[in-house]
DNA sequence: CTAGGGTTAG
């Protein structure tokens, strides 16, 4: 108990990064083989593993383990270990061959082990590498790292902490290496990603020595946690930072939806000199792609090309740059990268499919699947959401449900909740709300809230509250607190004139104490600058020419019939407040700001974290109307194109 | 051996 406690309390240590030694083993003590043979031996191993490492398939390596054997080396370690490692390479499973071969050697040594367990651990055999641990811990073996870190990367996979933490405990009183930079940030790693990100920390702080990666793993893992104050702290301290670091503090930026954050650590990253490569490339890529202005998008198109990575010839870096072009609202522009592609994988295919569907193309969408089949690309699941999605789009409702029908039969894609989903939205697109009603109910899988969610949304469109109704009720169940199913539900009561349901919903959301989420726009102004506005905010620098603007703009629509619709105001206030709370919504003043500051001929582009409601969709109609100027919308769901007084969604959204 | 990455609708 005493020694416990006193464990407990030991103060946390923080000693300085230190730069990474090589790792030194304990000698075996080896048999008397006489130096020429010995010559011999070097000689043909390093032979023998240029054959392994030149081997595509299974034919091959059990030909080369045929050489092996007449050379008399099948008992050799090294060689042997290097077999398994070219069959996981190759993805040939290891339970058959690579154990079959790997007993035939009597006397394993620790690298072998190391080998068979993390190939076992590809293949997900949990059960198996558990089993090759444990005959190794009774043979003895000269205790390494090795195993035990391949080890704890099984345990992370399976999300086994206890086990991991056995063994781990195993590692420190057999080889005393139990905190050493490779066990240790393994043990951090498995703790992250089994979600103990406290424990990870605490054996960060307890590690004597750390390395880059050490402190890496651990701002990966708040970032990914959400908690980018606790990793920009950590990065802050780290005394020499690397390309990786900094990538991890850029992409995690990016995954915490805060691309301006991101592009300042790019900036920093590029000033203190550290070279980019496709990874950072990618992480500035969709930092862009959440910013979605075209002019940041040519830049960072221009930072790859002029870093040595064009989408010519790298997959990676086109397939991220498609997904941001038609984020920025440019499906022309991404096809333009498609097309110089030279090498297309499925990644490049569904980044352009679910890009034209997005942009409503849906004959370009269908076209681009048959071609991708054509050239044996495999579509997958997300490719499948992009054909759906475009169907939807398009109303081609045959269509989609002859897609639907055939992707598992015809390429293996089982409908997954993404796919159902994709499917509710195209029946109740077109009205068919007891369909999709039917299709929810004869799903093999419980329908989740994004199912309930999507015919709700189509119940919306077509003012039914009686099926809304069916839908709501499995909402509130599911998610008790998405304050979106209530507002949803009381506009759709109000547009069937059930007012007295009406106030029940208000009633709910007022004893919940839900709150809207703060809506906000962002609007490209001149030299590139980003504009943001709240609802409701006006403190923006020239807040007063834009509300004088507003007051113009209002007036012109009003002169062509163009009122605003009151309704989509939810609370129980006069209209003169309504009016006002309407006028202050985020986009109509990124709008009139972007009337003010940018040149007639360019068409404007605003981007809103919130789906665009119907008067402000109404507004920008009108707008584009009596401006004739080009308005281009992204909310949260898709893209409007505003255009003389009509907008790409044919109001269905 | 251990750290950063590309496609998902409404």
């Amino acid at each position: 108990m005493v020694s416990l406690s006193r464990k407990l309390i030991l103060p946390i240590i923080r000693p300085p990064l230190v730069i990474r030694q090589p790792t030194k083993f304990r000698q075996e003590k080896t048999p008397f083989i006489p130096f020429s043979r010995l010559q011999q031996i070097k000689q043909l191993e390093s032979q023998l593993t240029h054959t392994l490492d030149s081997c595509t398939s299974l034919t091959k390596v059990k030909q080369a383990h045929g050489y092996i054997i007449r050379k008399g080396l099948c008992q050799c370690s090294y060689i042997i270990a290097k077999l398994l490692r070219v069959l996981a390479k190759i993805n040939v499973p290891m339970h058959a061959y690579g154990v079959l071969v790997f007993s035939q050697v009597k006397h394993p040594n620790p690298f072998l082990y190391t080998a068979l367990i993390r190939g076992l651990t590809i293949d997900g055999l949990f059960k198996e590498s558990v089993l090759i641990y444990s005959s190794m811990r009774k043979d003895g073996v000269t205790p390494v790292s090795f195993p035990y870190t391949a080890m704890l990367k099984a345990c992370s996979s399976q999300m086994n902490v206890h086990l991991g933490r056995q063994i781990h405990g195993e590692s420190v009183k057999l080889g005393g290496f139990g905190l050493d930079m490779f066990v240790g940030n393994t043990l951090i790693d498995m703790y992250v990603k089994c979600g103990w990100l406290d424990c990870g920390r605490r054996v960060f702080d307890k590690m004597p020595h750390r390395d880059l990666i050490s402190w890496t793993s651990l701002i990966v893992a708040y970032t990914k946690n959400g908690d980018m104050d606790s990793a920009r702290e950590l990065f802050d301290g780290l005394p020499v930072k690397d390309m990786v670091a900094w990538t991890a503090m850029v992409t995690g930026f990016v995954q915490n939806a805060k691309p301006r954050e991101a592009l300042d650590y790019f900036e920093r990253m590029l000033r203190a000199g550290v070279e980019t490569d496709e990874v950072t490339l990618v992480g500035v890529i969709n930092a862009c792609a959440l910013l979605g202005t075209s002019k940041y998008a040519n830049w960072v198109r221009d930072v790859a090309e002029r870093s040595g990575y064009s989408p010519k010839d790298n997959v990676v870096v086109g397939s991220a740059l498609i997904d941001m072009y038609s984020k920025c609202g440019s499906a022309e522009s991404a096809y333009d990268v498609f097309k110089m592609m030279q090498e297309k994988n499925v990644y490049t295919y569904s980044s352009m499919i679910v890009g034209f569907a997005i942009h409503g193309c849906a004959s370009s969408t269908l076209e681009l699947f048959e071609e991708m089949v054509k050239k044996d690309v495999m579509p997958n699941h997300v490719t499948f959401v992009g054909v759906l999605t475009a169907c939807s789009h398009a109303g081609l409702v045959e269509k989609g449900q002859h897609m639907f029908k055939i992707m598992e039969k015809s390429y293996g894609v089982k409908p997954s909740y993404d796919h159902y989903n994709c499917m509710v939205d195209l029946l109740g697109r077109t009205g068919r709300l007891e369909e999709a009603l039917k299709l929810i109910r004869s799903m093999p899988i419980e329908p989740n809230a994004s199912i309930w969610g999507a015919l709700l949304g189509a119940c919306r469109t077509y003012a039914n509250p009686d099926v809304a109704e069916v839908a709501a009720r499995h909402l509130f169940k599911l998610e008790p607190d998405g304050i979106g199913n209530y507002i949803l539900l009381s506009n759709i009561y109000a547009r069937a004139g059930r007012w007295e349901d009406v106030s029940k919903v208000r009633k709910l959301i007022r004893e919940k104490r839900l709150r809207k989420n703060p809506a906000f726009s962002w609007v490209e102004g001149s030299k590139g600058v980003i504009h943001e506005f709240y609802a409701g905010d006006l403190t923006h620098p020239r807040s007063r020419e834009i509300d004088q603007a507003m007051e113009d703009l209002v007036d012109r629509l009003k002169l062509k019939g163009h009122n605003p619709n009151l309704s989509c105001v939810l609370y129980d206030v006069s209209d003169e407040e309504k009016k006002r709370i309407l006028i202050n919504h985020s986009e109509k003043r990124a709008l009139a700001y972007a009337l003010l500051t940018t040149d007639d001929g360019l068409p404007i582009r605003i981007v809103k974290n919130l789906r665009i409601c119907e008067d402000c969709h109404l507004f920008m109609c009108g707008t584009s109307q009596v401006t004739q100027r080009q308005i281009i919308v992204r909310d949260n769901m898709r893209f409007h194109h505003f255009h003389d007084g009509t907008c790409s969604c044919r109001n269905f959204w």
